[in-house]
Parts: C-alpha cells; sequence; structure tokens
DNA sequence: TGTATTCGATACAATACTGTATCGAGATTT
DNA sequence: AAATCTCGATACAGTATTGTATCGAATACA
C-alpha cells in the first residue's frame, strides 16, 4: 500500500534522474567524513551514523565499503601518510637540483598547509590509539620509519657529511621530529603563538652549528 | 520475602565487619581507576562501568563523587599537574642552592618516573580533547603555562642571564617542552629506543651553547 | 530491451551506556 | 542507644550504537 518516497522531490521539477556515485568517490567521501568526524568528535566519540552523516551517506554504504570504524581509521590514516611522502619526496627532489637548497628547505618548511594543524589532530587521535593497541602500532612504527627515512635523505641532501654517522643522522631525525610534533601541540592549542616564527626555524640551525662544531673536534 | 545477599561471605568465616572507606578514599580510588582505565581505552572508549570496576566500586559511588566522566578526567588531570608541579618546584629549589646546578637539572632530567610514560598517554588523551573543547583548552593552557613558569625558574636559576630577554626566555621553554613531548611519544611508541640517551640531553646542551653564542654577538 | 548484479538505503534486533530513583547499611549526632 | 544523616549499591527507564537482513533502484551485460 505505502510508496517508497525516499527519492520523490518535493517539488513539481523534473525528477532529475538519479546518478549513483562511482564506488570509489563513495570511499573517498566517506574516508573525508571520517576526517571531518574524528576532528570534531575523535575516534571513539564519533559513531558510524556520525561520520556517514558528514559524508553525505547512510551506515549502508559503510558497511558496504569498510569492515569497521577502525578499516575506516586506516584508510584515512594510509592517505595521509602517502601524501606525507610525496611531499616529503618532492622537497627532496627540489633540495637535490636546487641553488640554494637551505632556501628550498625553509621554503617548506614553513609552508602552511593548511589543514595542517587539523590534520595534527588525528595524527596524535592515531597515536593513542596506537600507544593502546599493538596491529596500530606496528602500522605506525612503519609508517613514521617511513617518514624518518625521507626526512634522511633531505638531510644529507643538504650535507653530505651526515651520511657518514648513521646513527648521529637517525638521532637528528628523531629531534626533527619530536620538535616539530612539539610545536604543533603547542600550535593547536594556542593558535596565537602562530605568527612567531616556528621553533625549528630558529633553533634547527643552532643545533645544526653545534653538530658541526661536535664533528669537527 | 528474598534477602539482601550483597555482603554475605560465601564461606563459613566470621562476617568480618565492613567498614566503609572514607570519601577522599573513594575518590582517590576512582582517580586511580581513571587513570588506568584511560591508559587501556582512552577517555571515549571507557564507560563509568568500565572505570568503577576498576576502581572496586559501583556506578553508585562514581555518581555520588563526581558530575560525570570529564569531571572526573578534570580530577585526575590536577593531580597530575599537581604532582608536576612538585616536581618541578623541587628541582627548582635544589637547583638554588645546588653546588652544581647543571648536574642537578641532568640528575633529574633522566629520572626515570616508572609511569611516566603512562601518565603521557593521559596527557596526550587530554591535549586531543582539549584540541576539541574550548573548557578543556583554557583549562589545559592554564596549567602549561604553570609548567613552563616553574621551567623558566629553573632555567634563570641556571644561569641568570636568561632572566635579561623574556621572549627568548619563553621561546627556549617552549622549545625544552615540545622536544621533551615529542621525545615521549617515540618512547611511548617505541620502548626500544629507551636505553640510548635521551634527545633532550643530547641536543639542549647544543642549543643553549648556540643561544650563548648568539647573545655574545 | 530483458536479465543479472551491484551496492547504498532502510528496518530490525541485540546490546551498551547514561543518569536518576530508591534502598539500606554504616557513620554521626545528641 | 535512638534518631538522623551519609553515601555507595542496585534497579530501572530512556537513549544511542552496532551489525545484519532485506529491499530496490541504478548499472552492467547479453
Amino acid at each position: 500500500m505505502s510508496q517508497d518516497l525516499r527519492h520523490v522531490s518535493d517539488t513539481d521539477a523534473p525528477p532529475a534522474r538519479q546518478r549513483r556515485p562511482k564506488r570509489t568517490e563513495v570511499r573517498a567521501r566517506l574516508i573525508a567524513g571520517a576526517m571531518e568526524a574524528f576532528s570534531i568528535k575523535g575516534f571513539a566519540g564519533s559513531s558510524i551514523d556520525f561520520i556517514c552523516a558528514r559524508a553525505g551517506f547512510s551506515r549502508g554504504a559503510f558497511y558496504s565499503n569498510f569492515e569497521d570504524k577502525e578499516a575506516l581509521f586506516f584508510a584515512l590514516y594510509d592517505q595521509r601518510i602517502n601524501r606525507l611522502y610525496d611531499r616529503l619526496g618532492k622537497i627532496a627532489d627540489l633540495v637535490k637540483s636546487a641553488d640554494d637548497p637551505w632556501g628550498t628547505v625553509a621554503l617548506h618548511l614553513r609552508d602552511p598547509d593548511p589543514d595542517e594543524l587539523r590534520w595534527d589532530i588525528l595524527n596524535k587521535e592515531f597515536i593513542v590509539h596506537a600507544l593502546r593497541n599493538d596491529a596500530a602500532r606496528a602500522r605506525l612504527l612503519e609508517s613514521r620509519a617511513g617518514s624518518k627515512a625521507r626526512l634522511a635523505e633531505i638531510l644529507v641532501s643538504l650535507d653530505p657529511g651526515f651520511a657518514s654517522d648513521k646513527a648521529q643522522l637517525d638521532r637528528l631525525c628523531r629531534m626533527i621530529i619530536a620538535l616539530h610534533e612539539g610545536e604543533l601541540t603547542q600550535l593547536g592549542l594556542d593558535p596565537g603563538q602562530g605568527n612567531a616564527p616556528s621553533l625549528l626555524s630558529e633553533f634547527l640551525p643552532l643545533v645544526l652549528a653545534g653538530i658541526a662544531a661536535r664533528n669537527r673536534a
């Protein structure tokens, strides 16, 4: 008796034949919705319903594309990590063929990716999740090792001398990452400090000079 | 008809007169239970039931002591912040009256508070929460400002020269905090690196030397 | 065009969680 | 010691969330 009114327009306009979005697009929009949702409510705080609403789909779309919420989390994380890899790789290439390698790095260091702070919330969320979950931890360690390797490549391009002491290079990379992530934390909590030059750009030169002096001795 | 069997022992042992724990102790045990629960499942992931079970109480105890889960979270955070304040204040006092102030700092820098890593998970959890919640953010900024002030006090004790440039001192403190928190992140994710000397103890001296040189110029 | 398949939308059942109301054993007061 | 109070334990109702089953329109294919 009752009709299915789901797709009936409430105007007299032409019915506007429904086009179904490609599966890849559905996935992509769900991932984007997850990014929004997790930024707002966190991983555990975001119900699947909430995520789907942001993406403009129903839970049916979700369950037909992902195993569960954690799978979606992983998909989102992979996407961002690949994006980061691309950026680091691009910087490495530029540095290799640049007249002024330091200037190139400095330029990209302060590259204010508009959603980097938003992403950083998620990065922390994932870290916290990984600190309690061995599978996620293994995955995270792997991708962080990849980031570190790409950073090391950049440093060696800047000064081939770094290649001679692998342990020192590793610790330098860890220091840069620690300082960068710590700075993002502070910036996220207190955006007002965003105007000042970054801690990294101020203190990294001091450290590099110190290392150079130490290596000379 | 049915009897209340709650406190009836299932042995023939003497009934063992029930002593009700002091209210302060109930609160303390609930906070400790929250510390455990949040470490394991995170803030949003920990149901009130789960927290109470860890503490050995029922939800009744919880609701009679706290408004809601967030209030418990705040109480836990305050407790830890006060503990941190105590520690920093104690270090500041020691440094002021020490023959070898740098040695004193170094000693306490690597003080391996056994549950510092566990606490750091919670600290990150709180940061992530605060990044999405203005009330929590204000509270967090306040306590972090307090920590920073105590750290600044220590630095000035080490070298009164730092007092002359307030902005520089502030940025140095922020750098130390960023590096420290970033290092804790890495240590939490990969405890294997815990044996190596800390990034802070390796790189901070380089930075301080660099600053001294810069100030001389 | 007719048939089969895909896959997102909806309905449903089961469970988990929250907050409040109530109860009653210890603690406190007189 | 009787009366009163405190406060943690339990019961309960209401809501939210999850995962599955089912449906049917859009697509692919013949």
